[in-house]
DNA sequence: TTGACTTATATGTCTAGACATATAATCGTG
DNA sequence: CACGATTATATGTCTAGACATATAAGTCAA
């Protein structure tokens, strides 16, 4: 056993051996494209078995930082497209998050057989019943982002009996309803005089708009579009790169 | 020797056991906080070491589905928050992708010492040279999106001698500078004359606005604002979840 | 030159153990 | 009852092997 480089080893093993490679990689040493050593090499360099290194790189290529070609060897990852993770929390948790009173007020709730147009946004074609929905939240009385919702009953039955006058539909159907899939598009408009009017913005201000589509194993369960004031929101993303 | 269920496994052992579990969560069979078998009785389950659900279960941990705690046992997440992942491709590779042609056009170029104004943008202490870039991107003849970047030269000093009047400085750096953080801010704003006039919309038009900020290791590398007309533009996330 | 076959090799997966360690649960004591 | 000490236990890490398998590279014949 007797380490090559054991230098009081705080982490773990496979730890540092990962770290020591990530390193490598994101200081640029290791461009993209160059071989890492193979795991024979890094087995003698840090005298440990093969699991061990082999975990290391496998969880690196969990993360999408480097790939692994057998027979090939272990290849520094080009940075592929830069790809954010954007949290979109659930607003009432979003609202309180921010140490902000939060507010809820049910604008319409419709149970109706699907129209064209519904069948066309869920993205469905059997004919089915839906639930509009139409509500508004808000941060310390000040409107913060209206809400207009459909919810595929076909998906969730439930949905037709919740009470959504007390608890927004979106927290329901998180809590409720396990999803799989979902997609957002986000876009610009600006105020037209009913959004302006629920906003308590100017006509001709701009908004932030998210579309969500949501489905579990290819059936959709909702489609929602959030409309924001666009001055006053913004959506966050953080993400890591190599 | 001897697996419980080994029915054909075309894929691996541990992929299997992986898989079932997962689709266990998915299909909300086992909700969140729902405590998962022990390591040791999923290895009675499937005839196999403990290695090899081990290796089962540290990927669902790393995928963050479940939650593994010491002597306890692993419990299946509850989503925590909606979290997508945002493509954001280089301009060039996301117009080349639509299928049309792309157009660049170096606005302005300034090398200059930082003021307060670009110091506070890039959050940087030091006084330093910087790069202000005002560029242009076009998808067939029309305008795309306005870019206006800062980079600072003493974490890219060779964007100093870089010829930005071809090559878009966001692919530039992509393509030559290591990054390790960066993070998004996206707005929506209604175009003034000067960006009416570069966008050739209409002034009082909406836009979606990106602020991006990228860092390696804590060194500020790049500020950029990426300005796009709200109608036509969508920023689409797709993303998974339990 | 090209295509088909062979071989060497790096990764992929797995085993049957081991000791370490954090912590939930239990037990004892003031 | 409250609180500290003890114990049991599930996960965390690691080993020294093994065989499987995809494939880059080399070999040879058409």
């Amino acid at each position: 056993m007797s380490l090559a480089t054991d230098a009081a080893d705080k982490p773990t093993l496979y730890k540092r051996i990962r770290a020591d490679i990530e390193k490598r990689i994101l200081t640029g040493e290791w461009p993209p494209g160059h071989r890492i050593p193979f795991e024979h090499e890094l087995v003698a360099r840090y005298g440990c078995s093969r699991m061990t290194v082999n975990k290391a790189l496998s969880e690196l290529a969990q993360a999408d930082l480097i790939e692994r070609r057998r027979r090939a060897g272990s290849f520094v990852r080009r940075p592929q497209h830069m790809s954010a993770v954007l949290k979109i929390a659930d607003i009432r948790a979003e609202i309180t998050a921010l140490g902000r009173a939060y507010g809820y007020e049910l604008i319409g709730r419709k149970l109706r057989t699907a129209t064209t147009a519904d069948r066309d946004r869920l993205g469905v074609r059997k004919v089915g019943k839906v639930v509009a929905i139409t509500c508004r939240h808000s941060a310390d009385k000040v409107p913060f982002a209206i809400e207009d919702r459909l919810i595929d009953l076909a998906s969730v039955p439930d949905a037709a009996t919740a009470d959504f006058s007390r608890e927004p539909p979106g927290s329901w159907l998180l809590h409720h309803v396990p999803w799989t899939e979902a997609e957002h598009t986000i876009s610009a408009i600006v105020a037209d005089d009913r959004t302006a009017d629920a906003l308590a913005i100017a006509v001709g201000a701009p908004c932030l708009v998210i579309d969500r589509y949501t489905w579990r194993s290819a059936r959709t369960i909702t489609a929602v579009r959030l409309l924001y004031p666009g001055d006053s929101h913004r959506l966050v993303a953080r993400f890591k790169g190599g």
